[in-house]
DNA sequence: TGAATATATGAGCATATATGCATATATAAA
DNA sequence: TTTATATATGCATATATGCTCATATATTCA
């Protein structure tokens, strides 16, 4: 990074610009804690699928067949999905017989949803 | 999707289990405005380059050659993620002389960064 | 017990994404 | 004008992800 051949000679030399800013910005971001689980709600929030189940959940439980015919993708694929976000804890499901009703885990997932909804609808143009 | 082979008779039969529950659930989803932006959000955070970027630059504005620092990834690395989050219009920059200073759009990114970390520290256990 | 059904899951494929490499562009300095 | 430097970007590749297909598992009912 930022070594051309022409720098050949001196490969330790590594350069920034601001190297105060650097390093206080590396200190202050290894502060932050849960860094890796914020990457990880915002990857899985940022499948369209996987929102929109999210979204569907925020109304109320449902179940995997249902959860198919709202989103209009298969059963399959669903389940594959479902099990993605259950892995993540972000929903929970309780079984009644054969049928498995969904929920998301906690209100956290539901309040993180509708603030950030909010924040995208008030994008600038 | 929930056709087995002993229903091939009858292919128009799709079955959902609560119907009610279906429909209302697709209205609502319908009606939700700027969830592909959302999803564009949160598919941008969601990959821990992107966000460590999002989270260097909400302390204050930096030049590529910090950001690639800070992340300590390369130039070339750092100025792809930098015009992805240009295109979704996630961070800006101003040229002075040659060095090109990022900063985010708008302090929606900001407050969204900083009440979803909020959210992923409130994990359960 | 056997058929129907609701869900789960492994394998494979198609697509998307992140990054490295090489190089282009733009500006500053000599 | 030539060299140095800060950033941008096209291309190639490795990896990740979502989906389909086939099948397994579990539960209900006849």
């Amino acid at each position: 990074m930022l070594i051309y051949s022409y720098m050949a000679k001196d490969l330790c030399e590594i350069k920034s610009i601001h190297q105060t800013t650097v390093r206080k910005t590396i200190a202050r971001i290894q502060k932050i804690d849960g860094l890796d689980r914020t990457a990880e709600i915002f990857k899985l929030m940022g499948d369209m699928t996987k929102l929109k189940i999210t979204c569907a959940l925020s109304l109320e439980e449902m179940c995997v067949c249902d959860i198919s015919h709202v989103l209009n993708i298969s059963q399959s694929a669903t389940s594959h999905q479902l099990r993605i976000l259950r892995g993540a804890k972000l929903v929970k499901y309780r079984k009644e017989g054969r049928i498995a009703y969904y929920s998301l885990s906690d209100s956290h997932v539901k309040n993180l949803l509708s603030s950030t909804i909010k924040h995208a609808q008030h994008r600038k143009e």
